[in-house]
DNA sequence: GCAAATTGTTTCGGTTCCGTTTCAGTTTCT
DNA sequence: AGAAACTGAAACGGAACCGAAACAATTTGC
């Protein structure tokens, strides 16, 4: 893949998550998002803050309405009571889905 | 490519983007500034508008941004003076530039 | 046992973005 | 020439987000 495909195919995700209706998550919500379903568990705000090199209340923002999406849950961690462990969700396991498809589909759109 | 690795990918090139200190875009500001760069001029206030199916004050709100950012730049349509034309900047190539290579080093060191 | 450290949340003031509405300038149509 | 239509910007109130600092709850270290 050439950088001028790669960017063609960024342009049509881009536009048809702007274009559809959903509310769309910023950019820290979406990397988040993607890291609790990508990387191994468990995900606690510290860690996800250090991952994505931002302060912790942009995390608990950010779970905040994600958690009123139903996108992610969380649980206090009963080993360290001090953690909050964030856990995925069937919906936030088929919005990621979904999105990943989605880039399948428009990079077949793709020209040459 | 499989769903997952465009998951791995697009998780990788959204990390990069929150963890540098540069002020990330809005969606919809990556949209319409991918939209000028790659789609063919000219661009208007309301042709952004239609593309992206927003109103036509967001663009030009994210105009605004992203020419302070020196990212675009507007002129008025000498024909139709009711028009402004956007026009692309040698930053805002740059950044596309820039954005398009990110994207295929991050493909490089995917996982099989 | 108790001070110090750690974790996640809340609060504060300020900024940015949003949709709707309104406005000024330009063109079109008769 | 004058009314109507069109284009982009500005005004407005409301919502979301930001970083920094303060906070409560829990654990650690001495």
């Amino acid at each position: 893949m050439r950088p001028s495909q790669a960017l063609r195919l960024w342009q049509q995700v881009m536009l048809s998550q702007v274009r559809d209706d959903a509310p769309d998550l910023t950019m820290r919500q979406t990397a988040i998002l993607f890291t609790i379903y990508l990387d191994p568990p468990p995900h606690t705000v510290r860690g996800l803050a250090a991952r994505l090199n931002v302060t912790k209340p942009v995390i608990t923002r950010a779970l905040d309405t994600m958690g009123a999406l139903k996108l992610v849950s969380r649980h206090r961690d009963e080993l360290d009571k001090r953690n909050v462990l964030i856990r995925r969700t069937v919906e936030g396991a088929l919005f990621v889905e979904r999105f990943g498809d989605g880039i399948i589909a428009k990079a077949h759109e793709l020209p040459i």
